[in-house]
DNA sequence: GCCGTTTTCGGCCCGACTGTTTTCAGTCG
């Protein structure tokens, strides 16, 4: 038992025991408990035997017992017994919003609801509107929720199907009849959401590598698909599809697999007009079928008259006319990152210690680093009020007077409040070096309102940043209604940079707007949001969205020296409304 | 169920929003 699946397993039991209505902190300390695992990482099955997990902070004596039987036993009392009293299904219905335990048990109880099938069919029949607490409001809001978790099923987070991708490509080129292995598909163009994995592999020996594939250890099922492929699903459900390609089709292979459709039509058109003709197994002359011979996509993408495109700019749009005219963007990479901001600690809600973070940060070769932890506003998550916050600022003094090599920023995460004023007030912001203003309330609010909230925040010239501008969560919820190009020419005017936010659920701002936000003067800082030091390494997930959106190094914050960004900082203090240079 | 100390049990995240109901319950962040 890895510590992942009894994190996944003591989280159920969380789930189990707020359906059953019990005692919503028992609740908690089971969910916190599995946050707690979740983040260990290590021998699971020493710490719990030797008791030295004791020492994890939400760990006692309850939750090490349930450990003891999981790692003996891979199960406990607890959860079989708590399995039995409800029907499998039921526990599907949590993942509808809107949907929480007393309403599912009343769903249950009433109508006998015990899966989603159920549910959606009670839904058509317009029955959710006869249960006493539900009125046609809640029904409607139910039907709508319930269609936009139907229309996510199948999907994948880039952020975790990548890892899964990762390990699926190092299994296949570790096959002796494998020579090129690549990925392909929406996951190597970086799409924030993915349906599947896709690779490709050059072999001589075919069948042994798509035997290799199906007998890959992460592997649940082999799913039938057409000849010259191969698919398997993976524990998580996301399904990965193979095609082996002859040494000399590869790269055609390859080309085709990676897509997206639109950008690969856009070259057989291009194709068709110099009088050739691509699919994935070649380019040929039209006249007479005679093959060009490409061994990589650059010599295909020449032949076409153009130069290569990285794979995260494949999406059919304007990236063919650029690479055409020579005119790609020089794309940022993530050893380009010299630093990043937004990191929250203990503070509020952070796992992990000012001290822990900047050591992480430090270990991960960044130069320097943005705390950032919530305002007094956003008491939920424990906010720091003026106090509290000049206590850290005098904490981070301290920590930096022992760094020569490391710059940590002091920030703040402030809330945009209903009226969009900055909370904290003006007198505590100024005692920061950045300010990170973000909306945590009210997402109801009309398309007008938003706009108007968020603009008047920009024009605070203590604001640095707009952090997770649309406030989306990836297959969770959608983004708020804003006007974006309002909300771009008003940053781009008073000096205000535009998040890209590296948590994996979020990455937004969205790479679609990017090239619109930077046209219209926005520039740009790449934030993991982090909430324990693990999650300072989600950067380079910010990096894939800012190249997929088209962006250089220059349009961030995050590719100067802790010199120029300190030289920046100071002379925003000094109230120049200035864009990074 | 965990934590911390008051060392044996009380406190733990609370306010806003929505919808239903008519004074509040459920959900969310």
């Amino acid at each position: 038992m890895d510590t992942a699946s009894a994190a996944r397993l003591l989280s159920e039991i969380g789930d189990l025991l707020e359906l059953k209505g019990e005692d919503a902190f028992r609740i908690r300390a089971y969910r916190e408990g599995a946050d707690a695992i979740a983040r260990l990482g290590g021998d699971l099955r020493a710490s719990v035997e030797s008791g030295e997990i004791l020492s994890v902070k939400g760990i006692g004596k309850g939750l090490l017992a349930e450990l003891k039987a999981l790692v003996e036993t891979g199960t406990t009392p607890l959860y079989q017994q708590l399995r039995r009293s409800f029907p499998e299904s039921l526990l599907e219905l949590l993942a509808v919003r809107g949907l929480g335990p007393k309403r599912i048990r009343a769903l249950h109880e009433g109508l006998g609801i015990a899966s989603l099938a159920d549910l959606e069919d009670a839904v058509k029949r317009g029955r959710i509107a006869e249960l006493k607490g539900f009125g046609t409001k809640t029904a409607d809001k139910v039907a709508r929720n319930l269609a936009f978790f139907k229309e996510t099923l199948g999907q994948h987070r880039y952020a975790d199907a990548i890892g899964e991708a990762r390990l699926l490509l190092a299994h296949l080129r570790a096959q002796p009849g494998a020579r090129r292995c690549e990925l392909a598909g929406a996951i190597r163009r970086a799409c924030e959401v993915v349906t599947e994995v896709d690779l490709v592999v050059s072999s001589d020996d075919s069948e042994a590598v798509m035997g290799a594939f199906a007998a890959y250890p992460g592997a649940i099922e082999v799913l039938p698909t057409r000849v010259g492929t191969a698919r398997i699903r993976l524990a998580s459900g996301l399904e990965a599809q193979l095609r082996v390609a002859p040494a000399d089709q590869f790269a055609h292979a390859l080309l085709h697999d990676t897509g997206a459709p639109e950008h690969f039509a856009d070259l057989v058109r291009l194709a068709a007009d110099a009088g050739l003709q691509l699919d994935e197994r070649g380019l040929f002359l039209q006249r007479d079928g005679f093959r060009l011979s490409c061994r990589s996509e650059e010599e295909i993408y020449a032949e076409l008259g153009m130069t290569w495109v990285p794979p995260e700019l494949r999406e059919g749009t304007w990236e063919i006319e650029a690479a055409r005219r020579g005119a790609l963007p020089d794309l940022v990479r993530a050893d380009q990152i010299r630093g990043t901001f937004h990191a929250h600690t203990v503070a509020s809600d952070g796992h992990a210690t000012l001290e822990q973070m900047v050591a992480a940060a430090r270990a991960l070769g960044l130069g320097y680093l943005g705390i950032s932890d919530h305002s007094q506003a956003a008491s939920y998550v424990g906010g720091l009020d003026a106090k509290r916050l000049a206590e850290q600022h005098a904490a981070i003094d301290a920590i930096a007077a022992n760094l020569e090599d490391f710059v940590v920023f002091k920030g703040i995460e402030a809330d945009i409040l209903k009226d969009g004023t900055v909370d904290m007030g003006a007198r505590t912001l100024d005692t920061c070096d950045f300010v990170v203003a973000s909306i945590h309330s009210r997402y109801g609010e009309s398309r007008q309102e938003m706009t108007e909230r968020i603009c008047r925040a920009l024009a605070d010239p203590h604001v640095t940043m707009l952090g997770h501008l649309s406030g989306r969560l990836l297959l969770e919820r959608e983004a708020y209604e804003i006007d974006f190009e309002r909300v771009f020419e008003t940053a781009a005017r008073y000096g205000v940079l535009i998040e890209i936010n590296s948590t994996p659920s979020r990455l937004e701002l969205d790479w679609r707007w990017l090239q619109r936000a930077k046209a219209a003067g926005v520039r740009f800082s790449i934030n993991p949001d982090a909430h324990n030091t693990v999650e300072l390494a989600n950067v380079p997930l910010g990096v894939a969205i800012a190249r997929k959106g088209g962006l250089e190094p220059a349009d961030l914050l995050n590719t100067r020296t802790a010199a120029e960004v300190r030289e920046y900082l100071t002379r925003r203090k000094r109230g120049e409304r200035i864009l990074l240079a």
